[in-house]
RNA sequence: GGCCCCGUCGUCUAGUGGCCUAGGACACCGCCCUCUCAAGGCGGCGGCGGCGGUUCGAAUCCGCUCGGGGCUACCA
């Protein structure tokens, strides 16, 4: 083993002793059962709806217990980092409100970037180092491959251990001339794991969990030859949530089989043991079978399809609620909003994410929305998406509130018909006097003759009568009908086919694709009326 | 290969030895309403992965097995 002062003289001399940092980041005072959480996302890229899914329930259970929850960017692979990832994050956690409720310039236990916190790391590696709890590895990246492809070969665990660990009681000679021919190196944490031992832990969401000991001597310090070492995910994530004081852990549930290693590092660094949570993760159907949601190959992995597509905040987090703890899923969207995620109550199996459940739960979050709220919010996401849907809603604001107050307002079940911004043109767009549909008979209705098409739309257009009594208003066209030759209604049609053109059934549809393009809309008597009596005669009058 | 986690209708789940002939929600199908669509009302389809054991009795307990997922990196 290197002296003391071999090991210093490997660090800077004014680098810290660790109780510098325990003083600097002294506990936390607060009060009993305050659960101090955090979301720790690392910048490769734009942010993953399971992410917003752990952070959104770090931050109640945080909130909730009247504790601090934070986000800490684990930044520490630099070859992977990605430009504006950040940016993105705050973005995204602005957007769905889960702002963190501490950080950087509020919180006292910063900086919350672990590229930033190069130091304390250094502290407590060389503290290990000191102890001859870690020690130096020259292995180079091919002698490691080789290994591995030896153990796998001799169907042995991989891994740094054992007689495999060439490092690990190497001379102190051989560990000098290594060190006097510049060798890069990486810092490994001397496991005491024995073989066949277990070890167990409670997850706070899993109950009992047991483990073999880890035996692998893990890297702690990445290479000595880049310009600044940083640690590795594991022994990173023991020294900051051991000095941001935090004492639950939650995060996605692929860390379960490195708890054995943090175990182990937090107890030779003396600290407490952590407590975890492990959230199981959302998942993607292929095929028969499941997987995790892929950033690169689902485009609901991401929340920008959330965004993009408009979904109302408020049913995204219902529905992320609802899936992380099933009792909120039962509750009503106030309720489900405000109470708490108990974090015992959180699923150990992956949910698949189920896009028309998220439909459902959207519509109903919108038809709880007056006209005028649903019109701020579709102007709000179209002023990214889609800016002409905003000058059109600017240019004629009251037909766009009339046209949203069918069967809307005043009605004892309103109309469901939005289930996210993005749909607002393709259903209400044809009021808009700019996007008045083009009318086109297809199908049945294009077999009918188009001069009794033309005769009949003709002198609706010429006698329409702009009445505000629904039943009266539908008169004309039943009057209208029968004067043409079709039936008053579908029972009369079928018991005399042939004396007919067809029921009252075809001139509706007709005067309904010439009001809005479609075979398929509100009631065709409130559409008349929202578009007024001018353009109600003019859209007529294109199939006379 | 080794270790770990998970396994109730298509999906999310309730269920902790008898209240289970397994309940609810979404989806799907049908009917009602009706000038179309949406909504709504009513009804239907559909599940304890499998096998053994414990027990008077098992979705619930035990063992084995199968399936899915994760880890096994100087990625997190």
């Amino acid at each position: 083993m290197l002296t003391r002062s071999e090991i210093d003289a490997l660090f800077r001399p004014d680098l810290p002793e660790p109780e510098h940092w325990e003083r600097t980041y002294p506990p936390r005072d607060l009060p009993a059962g305050a659960l101090v959480t955090r979301f720790a996302p690392s910048p490769t890229g734009f942010m993953h709806i399971g992410g917003i899914y752990v952070a959104m329930i770090a931050r109640d259970v945080a909130r909730r217990s009247g504790g601090s929850y934070f986000v800490r960017v684990e930044d520490t692979d630099q070859a992977r980092g990605v430009e504006g990832a950040m940016e993105q994050f705050d973005r995204a956690f602005e957007y769905f409100s889960i702002q963190p409720t501490e950080g950087e310039g509020t919180g006292a236990y910063g900086p919350y970037r672990q590229s930033q916190r190069a130091d304390l790391y250094l502290t407590f590696v060389r503290h290990l180092l000191r102890q001859g709890q870690a020690y130096l590895c020259f292995a180079t990246r091919e002698e490691l491959a080789e290994m591995a492809a030896r153990q796998q070969a001799a169907k042995v665990p991989t891994g740094y251990y054992g007689r495999w660990a060439t490092w690990r009681d190497a001379p102190a000679e051989q560990v000098r001339a290594a060190l006097a021919e510049d060798r890069p190196y990486v810092v490994r944490f001397r496991s005491p794991g024995r073989p066949g031992v277990r070890m167990r832990y409670v997850d706070q969401i899993r109950g009992p969990i047991e483990a073999d000991e880890n035996r692998n001597d893990v890297v702690i310090l990445k290479a000595s030859d880049q310009a600044l070492p940083l640690p590795t995910y594991h022994f990173a994530h023991v020294v900051d949530d051991h000095l941001m004081r935090v004492n639950l852990v939650i995060r996605a549930d692929e860390w379960i089989s490195s708890v054995p290693v943090h175990h182990q590092l937090s107890a030779a660094l003396g600290f407490e043991p952590f407590s975890y949570a492990h959230i199981a993760p959302l998942l993607k159907q292929e095929g028969g079978s499941k997987r995790k949601l892929s950033k690169r190959k689902d485009p609901e992995a991401s929340v920008d399809y959330y965004i993009e597509a408009g979904y109302p905040v408020e049913a995204v987090l219902y529905y992320l609620r609802g899936l992380a703890n099933g009792r909120l899923a039962e509750l009503p969207l106030a309720e489900a909003l405000t109470a708490p995620i108990r974090i015992e109550e959180c699923g150990v199996s992956g949910a698949l994410i189920d896009l028309p459940k998220l439909d459902h739960i959207s519509a109903d979050v919108i038809v709880g929305l007056s006209g005028d709220e649903i019109l701020t919010e579709v102007t709000r996401w179209a002023s990214t998406y889609d800016p002409e849907l905003v000058e059109l809603i600017d240019a004629e604001r009251d037909l766009a509130r009339r046209a949203l107050a069918i069967e809307r307002e005043g009605v004892d079940n309103p109309r469901k018909d939005l289930k996210k911004w993005s749909e607002f043109r393709r259903i209400y767009g044809y009021f808009f006097t700019r996007l008045a549909p083009t009318p086109v008979l297809e199908g049945p209705l294009a077999s009918i003759d188009p001069a009794v098409v033309r005769g009949m739309m003709g002198e609706f257009a010429a006698s329409y009568q702009h009445l505000d009594d629904p039943q009266e208003w539908f008169n004309q066209i039943r009057e209208l009908a029968a004067r043409h030759g079709f039936a008053g209604s579908q029972k009369e049609f079928k018991a005399n086919p042939g004396r007919y053109h067809g029921s009252i059934r075809e001139p509706s549809q007709i005067i309904r694709i010439a009001l809005t393009g479609s075979t398929r809309s509100p009631d065709l008597f409130q559409v008349a009326r929202a578009l007024g009596r001018e353009e109600t005669v003019r859209r007529v009058s294109l199939l006379a």
